[in-house]
DNA sequence: ACACTTTTCGATAATCATTATCCAATTAGC
DNA sequence: GCTAATTGGATAATGATTATCGAAAAGTGT
């Protein structure tokens, strides 16, 4: 029978894939970081690291909250994955009264306004799944401020 | 001279159109709101707690951070302010490689995803302010999931 | 496969943001 | 002004995240 001898380069189904993906982001290759990697793809939605953490547990049950931290923060930095929110992990307090969206610099985090006609028409949402009733919109535009796209 | 002399009422310049919010919003005056709440309108952009401490500070040398705290969940819970993120206050991950949105319930924090063709076409930005380059958009669409509709 | 160098892991202490607690001080309503 | 209810201040407690550091595993050249 065939059965896949693929030991130096890879390309079978899932399994490999993930050497692949460690080698073109120029990150190593672990046991925790493949089942870590495995087990965010299986989870619908935005789990938490400590959601992550118990699941890993499952099959790794030597591992450590911090790995878990490690290699999530490596994933993002690696592209990989990607944050759900680029705000700042502290309370953050609008004090603009008018309509308006937020300039989000990637690499600085700086937060800007943008009035809302700064921005454009929004569509109008229709109907939204699962019956969601929308109140308003915000918008994040996400990219890099002034002082960030001069910077290395 | 017509020296103002509204001890009852209220209506002058800016200092009593505070007590008039609190009168609306149904919660008591006490001068560590009344200076939080003139700080807080005096700085642009969205400090932390930490940093509206830290000015309040100036001005009522003996205030806790405790109280900070308090009544800046005080005010957003009266609607005075907002907070600029409804995420989650944990690091949460994008998993999700398909361009797409969010709807966050404002009640229970929820966050679902939203395909971008669900939402409808965003705008081009033409030219932002500051020189920003913008790389992508990311909207929240804030409302109610369809549990928290139903619940009180 | 082997020895060596570098990186990562695991355990845990430390840090940071936020919340809870509890008594003194201040408001609100007679 | 008097009394009850609320708020403020000091600080301990909690929850999330990060730093530290020796042990274990991965990467590399042979």
């Amino acid at each position: 029978m065939s059965t896949a001898h693929s030991a130096g380069h890879s390309r079978a189904g899932g399994e490999v894939s993930f050497r692949d993906l460690c080698a073109t982001h120029g990150i190593a290759v672990t046991h925790q970081r493949q089942v870590l990697f495995e087990v965010m793809q299986s989870i619908p939605g935005h789990p938490s690291p400590e959601e992550v953490y118990a699941l890993v547990q499952e099959r790794i049950p030597s591992i450590s909250l911090a790995t878990v931290y490690k290699n999530i923060h490596l994933f993002i930095a690696s592209g990989l994955f990607r944050e759900v929110s680029m705000h700042h992990g502290s309370l953050r307090v609008e004090m603009n009264d008018r309509p308006h969206h937020h300039m989000v610099c990637t690499r600085c985090k700086a937060i800007y306004d943008l009035d809302e006609d700064q921005l454009g028409d929004l569509p109008q949402p229709h109907r939204l799944p699962n019956g969601f009733v929308a109140e308003r919109y915000s918008v994040d535009v996400l990219g890099l401020c002034s002082n960030c796209q001069t910077a290395e």
